[in-house]
DNA sequence: TCGACTAGCACGTTTGAATCGG
DNA sequence: ACCGATTCAAACGTGCTAGTCG
């Protein structure tokens, strides 16, 4: 029996049990059954970038089984990205603002999927925001433990997913390597690429057939502590409810809290004053120990002198921060990684025809796609070839690889993405679909899929020369999640530092599943109900 | 000295239990 | 007894700020 493996460090996740608990009043089309996140153990793999998606075709392209994904929230996220998104992470996790809420459609409805989102960095770079803008400025930190989160509905059928809006704002990102509670683990100013996954599952503990991946450019983001861009602080107070107290109406906004500040201070000095002359006659202070304390009082006839801050400002807007947009100062030294699609849709940026170490990547593989059950090699879509990416980057036909047969995804499969022939590709700027190649899925069966290594300079994204179109919805294999663990032959590896998260599955889950999982997968076999909630009780569930 | 990070704060939102009335 | 609407408080999510750390 295939079944997920889930990783040693796995733990339940951020979700809210609750949530869980009454989620599962909802039909029974979802059945709450795996934690949030969890780690992936991508040590053994060969390390890896995010796999850039291919040039843009419709905003929502379909896969080959006509699956779609919308982002809902898209303008939202323009907006951010327009700015340069950030994201604040904190050692007790903090929430993505604006989140990944996205529609899906062409599942089948009584299919049950797995929807999950992962978050895989887009270069090796750290960055700091310099002179109003983000700089690459030097080598990204080690890559730490992948991890993922699982939608708290999942799994649950195509129906339920395309009957409501999918949401990840359960997601918490954090800095803390050593986070138990199970969120996603990030670094603080590298830039990140956040990814959603839709696994068809066959049951609880089992994997499915096709699985689709997404990606939306426009929801990368740089990982912050503390806001460093102010429009960014203004943006997420304005949108973010929860962040209302902060808006120009709010009580705590800036004029307010100053305005706080003035009237605490205020009223502190004027205790001292009333409680000055006991302390002149009980200590016998001299005269200039109480102009010392006091110096305003002697300046001010008022009784409420002036507090020595400074003036409140009236928004944030009027802060002396570069204006990245101000066409009348424009910041020419804006990177084009400072999110390419604000360089394609804003006249007031520089034009994308400079890159940054970070996109000069050259090449990268895919994962092994899994297996196919069908007898004949499903070979990578690649939009029609083409020499230039300018041209590809007009087609609209690329398709999404999915696995559709269980039997590929087992860890005697491996994927491993370094045994693909890739060639080292130079910064071509076409695309290697016009020269289709197969991907040798190793392990594989003889039905095994071949897939052609593609060059990343042929991604618009990652080749300055393209146009890119922050709108497109992507869909591409590349984006898979790894599958299986690598050959023990494979060669090494092409591409630099970072491992992308791999899902790997197992036949037997029993050995591999930590000890929280295993307890679910004890209950699932047996039934024993859960006393944290009924919520992990699998007794009464059917499994499909 | 400086930049990154953290803890605590105040405020608003969300959530779920309690209450009430039909 | 049931159901829906309302109320309330706790928990949670925010950005801000002062202080700490390397």
């Amino acid at each position: 029996m295939l079944s997920v493996e889930m990783y040693p460090s796995l733990t339940l996740g951020s979700q809210r049990l609750g949530d869980c608990f009454y989620r599962d009043r909802e039909p029974s089309a979802h059945m709450p059954l795996f934690p949030t996140a969890c780690d992936v153990a991508a040590k053994a793999l060969p390390p890896r970038l995010l796999a850039p998606p291919p040039p843009p075709s419709d905003p929502a392209p379909k896969s080959q089984d006509g699956v779609k994904m919308e982002l809902e929230n898209i303008s939202l996220w323009k907006q951010f990205s327009s700015v340069g998104t950030e994201m604040i992470i904190t050692k007790k996790g903090r929430r993505m603002f604006p989140g990944l809420r996205m529609k899906v459609s062409g599942l089948s409805p009584s299919l049950r999927y797995i929807l999950l989102m992962d978050i895989v960095p887009v270069d090796n770079s750290r960055y700091r925001f310099q002179g109003g803008s983000w700089q690459a400025v030097g080598g990204a930190e080690a890559r730490l433990p992948d991890r993922v989160f699982i939608h708290p509905d999942s799994p649950a059928t195509g129906a339920h997913w395309q009957s409501r809006t999918i949401s990840f704002h359960y997601a918490k990102l954090t800095n803390n390597t050593l986070d138990a509670r199970g969120h996603i683990i990030l670094h603080s100013l590298h830039r990140y690429q956040p990814r959603v996954h839709v696994i068809e599952a066959r049951d609880v503990l089992r994997w499915g057939g096709g699985q689709y991946s997404f990606v939306f450019p426009e929801t990368q983001f740089i990982t912050v502590t503390a806001y460093q861009n102010n429009k960014i602080t203004e943006l997420k107070i304005n949108s973010n409810p929860f962040a209302k107290g902060f808006r120009e109406d709010g009580m705590n906004c800036k004029k307010q809290r100053d305005a706080r500040q003035n009237i605490h201070l205020i009223l502190y000095q004027f205790d001292r004053i009333r409680l000055c002359p006991l302390y002149r006659s009980d200590a016998q202070l001299g005269e200039a120990a109480y102009t010392s304390v006091f110096p305003t009082t002697q300046t001010t006839s008022s009784p409420f002198p002036p507090a020595p801050l400074p003036p409140p400002a009236p928004s944030f807007s009027s802060l002396p921060v570069p204006d990245s947009s101000d066409t009348s100062n424009p910041q020419p030294t804006i990177p084009p990684i400072d999110y390419p699609s604000i360089l394609t849709s804003s006249p007031t940026l520089p034009p994308s025809s400079t890159t940054t170490p970070s996109l000069q990547q050259t090449s990268f593989t895919f994962p092994t796609p899994p297996h196919s059950n069908s007898s004949s090699p499903q070979p990578l879509l690649l939009p029609p070839s083409s020499s230039s990416p300018s041209s590809s980057s007009s087609s609209n036909t690329y398709h999404p690889i999915t696995a559709t047969d269980s039997e590929a995804i087992s860890p005697h499969t491996p994927p491993d993405t370094s045994s693909f022939p890739v060639p080292s590709s130079p910064s071509s700027s076409s695309y290697a679909s016009s020269h289709p190649q197969t991907l040798p899925n190793p392990p594989a069966p003889p039905s095994s899929s071949s897939y052609p290594p593609v060059d990343i300079s042929a991604i618009s994204q990652f080749n300055a020369a393209v146009p890119y179109r922050p709108e497109m919805v992507r869909h591409h294999p590349s984006l898979l999640p790894q599958l299986d663990p690598p050959l023990p032959s494979a060669p090494p590896a092409l591409y630099p530092p970072f491992s992308s998260y791999p899902l790997r599955l197992c036949q037997d889950p029993h050995p591999s599943l930590t000890i929280p999982l295993r307890h679910l997968y004890r209950q699932h076999q047996h039934g024993h109900a859960h006393a944290q909630g009924s919520y992990l009780d699998m007794s009464t569930r059917a499994v499909f």
